[in-house]
DNA sequence: CCTTGTCATTGCAAATATTGAACGTTATTC
DNA sequence: GAATAACGTTCAATATTTGCAATGACAAGG
C-alpha cells in the first residue's frame, strides 16, 4: 500500500482495505465520501491522489458507481459528482426503518407542544451518530439540523446519554472526549459528573456546553437489550428552556423514549 | 455466470458484470436496491438467491457495505437491511446539487400561489425520472410523492416532455411506450399528438391519464443544450385544475423552468 | 509554435478476490 | 425428540482485478 506520499489521506480506507475481501467496496464509500464532502465535482486523479489510490482502479471504481446512478459523470468536464441514486436508497431506508416511522409522530408533537426542535438519531459506538428524523416548531428562530446529519458519538447530551448508558470504560472514553470541540468546554470531571446524573435520572442534559446559549436534552431508546440503539432529542433556546419548562420536558422526553423502546423490542 | 436457475434474477445485474472492471461494486449497488426494496432484512443466502450472486461472495459484499454502514448488519437474526449511511450521502447530495438548490423555492412559491402539488424531477435518459424536490401546499388533499421516488421515464406529463424534446426515435419509444401502466391509458396515436402538443407549446400536461382525476402538468429545465436534464412538474385535482387556473399555471411554470434552465448553464 | 506539465486512459504482469465445495450450526419437519 | 433441511461461514485453487508504467490527449506557458 504505497501510502506515505500525503499527509493525511484516509487512515479509515486504508484499514479498511487490509482486512477486506471485497476491497473494491471500501474503495467505492470512500470515493462516495470524498464526492459527498465536496461542494465541486472532481476528476480521476484529484480522488486516487486524496484517497491514495491508483488511477487506474479509481477509474474502474468511479465507472461502475456511475453505472448504477450513484455518481454522475460529465463527459465534457470528465468530473465526477455524487448522484442522484442516493436519494432513493435514503427514501427506500426511511420508508423501512421502525424507529424513523416511530419517532416521528412523537418528534412532531413534542416540537408543537414545547416549540423547539426535536431531533431522533441513531448511535454508532463510539464513533459518531446520524440524525434520521427531525421536527421543528414553527417559531421564529429554530435550529436547524438536517436529517443524515453525523455528530461525534460523545458531544452534546447525546454524548452523556452513550457514556451514561453504553457501558464504556472511561480508558475507552477520555481520549474520544478530549478530540471534541465544544463552545464550552466542560472538565473531564465536571462531565463524568454529568454522565452520572444522566445514568441517575435516565435523561442528559446539555445546557450551553456544546453550543452556547443553547439547551439540548436528550433521552435514550433501546432496540435489544445491552446498549442504547437510538436517542431522543430536543434542542431549544435558554428562554424555553429554564424555569418549569425543563423539568416538564424532560419527563415528557422520558416517556416518549420508553414508548418508542418498548414498541422497537416487540 | 450461472443464471437460469431462477426465472427472474437480475438482467441488469448480469449485464453490468460482463464488462465491468469492478464488478463488486455491481454488486454492492444491486444488494442495496434489493434490500432498499425490501421491508423486511433478508439472510446472505435469500440475498444470492434472489440476485443469482455466490453465497460466499455475498457474504464477503455484505461485510464490506455493513463496516462502511451502508447495510445494518443483526448479528442475533443474521439478517441484513439498509442502514443509515445512504441518509448521510443522501444529505450530501442535496447539500450540492444546483438544481435541488434552485428549485426548491421555486417549488415552494408555486405550491403556495396555486395550492397544489409541485415537483422536481432528474431525468434518466428514457429509463426512468428521480423526484429530486418536492413542495406541498397546506391544502387538504395532497398527493403525496417523496423525494427520491424514480417513475418509468415515458409516463405522466414528464414523460411527454422527455418525448417531446429529447430527440429520441419512435422506434426507441414505442416499445418503452408500451410497457406503461396508466389508469386511463392513452392510445400510441393519441399520446403522439400530445407529445407534439408538448413541443409546440413547450410544456406537456396529462389530463388524468396517469392516475384518473388528477392532472400533472410538467415544463423542461436544461443544464446544458442538447437534451433537457430535469423536468418541474405541477399536479393538482381536477377543480384546481380547470377553467382559467390552468392556463395561468402553464404559464408561471414554464417561467420558472426558463429561468432555472439559465440559471443552471451558466 | 514548440515545450512542458497534467490529465484520463490502456496493456500487461502479478497479486488477490471469486468461486464452489465442505464444514459446523441452527431451524424445521416428521 | 430425532432426522433432515437450510443456513451462515470457511478454505484452497483459479480466474480476475489491481497496480504500475507507458500512451495519447490536452492546456498552459514560454
Amino acid at each position: 500500500m504505497s501510502s506515505d506520499q500525503h499527509p493525511v489521506i484516509d487512515s479509515q480506507l486504508a484499514t479498511s482495505l487490509k482486512a477486506s475481501k471485497a476491497p473494491a467496496i471500501s474503495r467505492a464509500a470512500a470515493i462516495l465520501r470524498l464526492l459527498g464532502k465536496r461542494s465541486q465535482p472532481m476528476g480521476v486523479q484529484a480522488i486516487a491522489r486524496e484517497l491514495g489510490l491508483v488511477p487506474s482502479t479509481c477509474l474502474y471504481v468511479l465507472r461502475a458507481l456511475a453505472e448504477e446512478e450513484l455518481v454522475a459523470f460529465d463527459p465534457d468536464t470528465k468530473r465526477y459528482a455524487l448522484d442522484a441514486g442516493v436519494l432513493t436508497l435514503a427514501r427506500q431506508w426511511l420508508r423501512h426503518d421502525q424507529f424513523h416511522e416511530l419517532a416521528q409522530p412523537l418528534l412532531d408533537r413534542l416540537a408543537r407542544e414545547f416549540g423547539l426542535t426535536t431531533l431522533g438519531a441513531q448511535l454508532f459506538g463510539l464513533d459518531h451518530i446520524i440524525v434520521t428524523a427531525m421536527s421543528q416548531s414553527g417559531e421564529a428562530f429554530q435550529l436547524s439540523t438536517q436529517v443524515g446529519s453525523r455528530f461525534p458519538a460523545l458531544v452534546s447530551a447525546t454524548g452523556r446519554c452513550i457514556a451514561a448508558f453504553g457501558g464504556w470504560s472511561d480508558a475507552q472514553l477520555k481520549p474520544r472526549f478530549e478530540k471534541l470541540r465544544w463552545d464550552e468546554a466542560p472538565s473531564w470531571e465536571e462531565w463524568k459528573a454529568q454522565v452520572t446524573e444522566a445514568r441517575e435520572t435516565g435523561i442528559a442534559v446539555d445546557a450551553g456546553h456544546y453550543i452556547s446559549g443553547v439547551t439540548v436534552v436528550a433521552a435514550p431508546v433501546w432496540k435489544t437489550e445491552g446498549r442504547p440503539s437510538h436517542a431522543l432529542v430536543a434542542i431549544g433556546i435558554g428562554s424555553a428552556m429554564r424555569g418549569e419548562g425543563l423539568p416538564r420536558l424532560k419527563e415528557t422526553l422520558l416517556g416518549a423514549s420508553r414508548s418508542l423502546s418498548d414498541q422497537l423490542s416487540g
